[in-house]
This record gives C-alpha cells, structure tokens and sequence, in this order.
RNA sequence: GGGGAUGUAGCUCAGUCCGGUAGAGCAGCGGCCUUUUAAGCCGUUGGUCCUGGGUUCGAAUCCCAGCAUCCUCACCA
C-alpha cells in the first residue's frame, strides 16, 4: 500500500501528507465523491447581485454551493477567507470556527490547491466581496505538489508547457486562449455542416504519404509487418471519397511532420481540409472568408484583431492579389523571366543552381513577397510546376488554379481547383523537381491514381491552418500557446 | 544546423560585470488575529546556484564542453 516514488520526499510535500493523514484521522475522505447541486462562481455572482445582497449583508435563506480549486487563502485564526476557482471565474467563501465548529479542524488542514466544495448561504461582505458563508465543506481532491507562486503564477515557459494542467488553472489567460480555440473550431464546424458538407475521419497511418511537400514520421505495424507512415496530409483520402460521391467532405486533421520547430510550426498541428465537388478554388475563397467570419463572430472582438505589433483587419472580402503581380511589385521581376529571377536570388541567400525554374521563382517570391502580406490576402496562380495536385488553367498550362492565404505573414491556408485528370497527376507525379529536398517528392501513389481513374468531379479543395488561424484571432505569437500540449524534448536526468 | 539570451529555494526573482560564509518576496512551519482581497504582525525551516571539466588558496561568479528552454536565421511548395 505505501510506495514511495521520490527518495528525497519535498519537505512541502511531506507536509501535505501529514494533512492528508490528518484528515482521515477525522474521518474526512481527502479525495470525495461525485456531487450534485454545484453552482457556478458565475451564477453565484448573479445571484448575489439580483437578491440585491448588500455590503455587509447575509441571506440566511439563499444556500449556494459551490466547487473548485483554492488560489487563495486568508486564514485570521478564527475566521478563514478562500478563493475558489471554477471554469467561470473566483468566488469567495467564508469559513468561520463558530459556525463549523468541530469541522474547523478540517479547515485547518485546507492547503492552497486543495479541490473542495462549500455549502453555505449567500452574502456580501463589509468590502463588497460575494461569499458563500460556509455550513458544510467538503474535501474532493487534497492537493500534494505545492502550486505556483500566487501573484505571478507559472511563468517559467517551460514548465507552463511541461505542466499544462498547473498552467490551466493558475493562469485565467491561458485557459481563456483554449476555450477560444474550441469555440473557433466549433464555429468552422457549424458553418461547414450548414452548407451540407460532411465531417469524415481518414487515416493518420498511412502505407504511403502524401497530399503535402514533407518529410513524415514512419512507423512499423507489427501484425502485418508493414512500415507505415503518419499522414503529413489528408487530400489524397478526401479525395478518394469525391470519387465515391461524398460530394462535400471535411475534415479535422491532425497531421504530422518532422521538419523543423518555431513559433509557426509544431511537429503534430491540426489542419481542416475540405472539399467541394463541383466547385473550383474560387468558392474556396468564398467558404473561407465565410469560416472566418464565423470565427471572428464566436470569439467577439470585431474584425480588428491585434497580433504581436500589428492590426490585422479580418473584414471581407479579402484582398485578391495573382501571384505574378505580387512577384513584380516586391521583387520587381517578371515571373516569366527566369533569368533576371535567378540573378535576383543569389544575393536573397537562395542556391538557385540546383533549382529548376519554377523552384526558384517560388523561393524568391517566399523571400521577397511574403514577407509582405500582414493584411489577409488571397495569393491566386501559382506557377504550375510546383502544384502537381492542382487543376491547370485552361488558357495558360504553366498556371495552376491554386491560392494561397497569408496573414500576418503566415501562410494560413492554401486551395485549388483540384486535379482530377488521371493521366496528368500520374505525369505530375512522375516528375522530380529539383531543390526540393528528395524526401519531401510527391511520392508517385498508383492507387490514388487508379481512384482518379473511375471518375472524379472537379472540386474545390482547402486547406486551412487551424492553430495559426487561432494564433491570428486571439493574439499568440507562438503556436505553442495554442496547442494545449507542444511538443517538447523530455527533461534529461 | 548557425547566432543571441536564459538556467540560483516548491514558485517569482536579486546576486555574476569587479571571485571571498547563498539572498528577498510568496509558499511552508510555529505564534497572535472573526470581514480579508497578493490580508497583517513576530519568529523560523528550506539550496546539486542546470551538468561535467578547468583556472584559482578559494568559483553561483572567470574559462571550456555538454544539456534544457526561449528568440532569431536556415529548413519547412
């Protein structure tokens, strides 16, 4: 029964302990059961404040009860002030030795941390603070590891992301970032299910990757001795269920790639993908702006969003700017004259020798134009070697019917007019383009092809950054803030 | 991978430039305290100064290497 994982015990653990053993001497259960009846901090404040409660008074008559995790306590020997905590805010309760009486040794063994509930009437005190004047108190969870500093917190950004259950609770901020992004998820959601698109779930390992430009995590199944891959992309899946007349699909994904770490990239991030039959990249513009909008409406705050320095204004419609002009006015260079783009990349730091063209001309226009885009701003026409999985303009074969979305100088999402000529993603397939980095090839993938080969209707297909969109609309520079759990190398002994 | 910064008590941080007994606040413990708001007052416990080498009579402090984190660049259609 008694094991003991830390040699050394903390002597503030240690001390907890003792309290926890001190209240099972009083027949107290540190860690309770399930409980009905609990108020919100939340509710309990409007209450107060439509009985109309005073400064100084008490309703004996009004019993509240309330739960959560103790972030502060004034304990003046006979009389004890406690902040609650709860998903809807702080709330006060007073615990006073000649109501609670022989339970005020209980009381004695409350630490900062503790989980409990109290059961009391409802009052305000002489300062104006709304209590729930304490009858009954309730152990539910006797906290052991010591919390953070009271004022300051967690601040140490390493340990708030080690430690992301202490840094949910001890700061308000933080918890408020990940409500929002579910309410920004939720939103897109919504509005995807009322234009009739269905939510689908593909598969995360995958015997061949692809749908992206990147390097994947592998893995090893041990029943079917087979090396699979994590997606690095759903499309290729998506896809497959607009040949089987799924018609509108979308998807949350989690993908997965094992490239570099910064404050836009995390190794697992979550991508929505979805798709439209009988669409082309211009409804993608459209769907977008609409999801955004819905975000922007879920979160409150206007289409004027601050980011880090910067006031990105989310109000559509979204400037429409074709790649090709955006390339002459920031590079100054005609996306059809390879040679001046190739002298003007050398000095940008870009090794054009091993590039073929149209690698080049995207490398400058990242370097010289990206940069540049802060306001929301649909990047249309891509040059079309680069986009093997995208239709091709009808009048001009060298130009693809994608877009790319960039704000505050992030890529956030990315759609075409999607292939859907077999003959053509085959060829596309086939071809290495150099300066690409060899494992981050399209991987010529035969059975998407062959599903391409019964019939797919042409498409609009999106991709929308999710963690970075919720960067954008509450304010995080760093898309570790808005992943509950960023990737982190483990603490070394 | 390159550059910069940081690492000291459970937490938030001084101290490092200029080497000489390890500091504060909060938390904890003991005492006083029935209307506090980071409660207050008195007393007090608590340290692998990130790790390992080196220089030195003596290193948290100077030097070298390593580890972790952050920022930045590169990479990332």
């Amino acid at each position: 029964m008694f094991f003991f994982r830390r040699i050394a015990m903390d002597d503030l653990i240690r001390e907890r302990i003792r309290k926890l053993d001190r209240l099972r001497e009083l027949g107290v259960d540190p860690y309770g059961q399930r409980v009905q009846g609990i108020q919100s901090s939340a509710a309990v404040h409007q209450q107060v404040a439509r009985l109309g409660i005073g400064p100084g008074d008490r309703l004996e008559s009004e019993i509240a009860m309330v739960a959560g995790r103790v972030v502060l306590l004034r304990d003046m020997g006979k009389l004890a002030f406690v902040t609650l905590r709860d998903r809807r805010g702080d709330i006060q309760i007073g615990l006073a030795k000649n109501v609670l009486q022989t339970t005020w040794d209980v009381v004695k063994c409350l630490d900062m941390g503790d989980v409990v509930c109290a059961k009391g009437s409802l009052g305000r005190t002489k300062t104006g603070e709304d209590t729930v004047w304490t009858t009954e108190l309730t152990f539910l969870a006797k906290s052991l590891q010591p919390p953070p500093e009271k004022w300051h917190g967690l601040q140490d950004v390493d340990l708030r992301y080690r430690r992301r259950h202490v840094d949910l609770y001890v700061n308000p901020d933080v918890r408020q970032v990940f409500e929002l992004r579910s309410r920004i998820i939720q939103a897109i959601r919504g509005c995807l299910i009322e234009r009739d698109y269905l939510e689908v779930e593909t598969p995360v390992l995958q015997p061949l990757y692809g749908g992206a430009a990147a390097r994947p995590f592998t893995t090893h199944h041990n029943t079917l001795d087979m090396d699979l891959y994590l997606r690095i992309s759903p499309e290729l899946y998506l896809k497959r269920l607009l040949v089987g007349g799924l018609e509108r699909v979308f998807e949350f994904a989690k993908n997965f790639r094992n490239e570099g770490i910064s404050t836009k990239h995390n190794p697992e991030f979550t991508m929505l993908e979805l798709y439209q039959a009988y669409g082309d990249y211009h409804d993608m513009m459209e769907i977008t702006e609409a999801m955004i909008v819905a975000a922007i409406e879920a979160t409150g705050g206007g289409y004027e969003r601050p980011f880090g320095e910067e006031t990105i204004h989310f109000r559509p419609p979204f400037a429409r700017r074709k790649y090709a002009d955006l390339l002459n006015e920031y590079a100054g260079v005609d996306m059809t004259d390879v040679p001046a783009l190739r002298r003007k990349a050398g000095p940008m730091g870009i090794d054009q020798t091993k590039m073929d063209d149209a690698v080049v001309i995207n490398a400058v226009f990242e370097k010289a134009v990206e940069p540049n885009l802060v306001q929301p701003t649909f990047v249309l026409d891509y040059p079309a070697p680069i986009c093997p999985l995208t239709k091709r303009d009808p009048h001009d074969p060298l130009t693809a019917l994608r877009f790319e979305l960039f704000a505050a100088r992030m890529e956030l999402g990315n759609a075409y007019s999607e292939l859907n000529d077999p003959q053509i993603q085959r060829e596309n397939f086939s071809k290495q383009l150099r300066g690409e980095g060899d494992e981050t090839m399209a991987v010529m993938d035969e059975d998407f092809v062959m599903a391409l080969e019964y019939g797919m209707p042409p498409a609009g297909g999106l991709g929308l950054g999710i963690d970075r969109l919720v960067m954008l609309l509450t304010n995080q520079t760093s898309i570790r803030d808005v992943i509950l759990f960023p990737l982190q190398r483990p603490v070394g002994k």
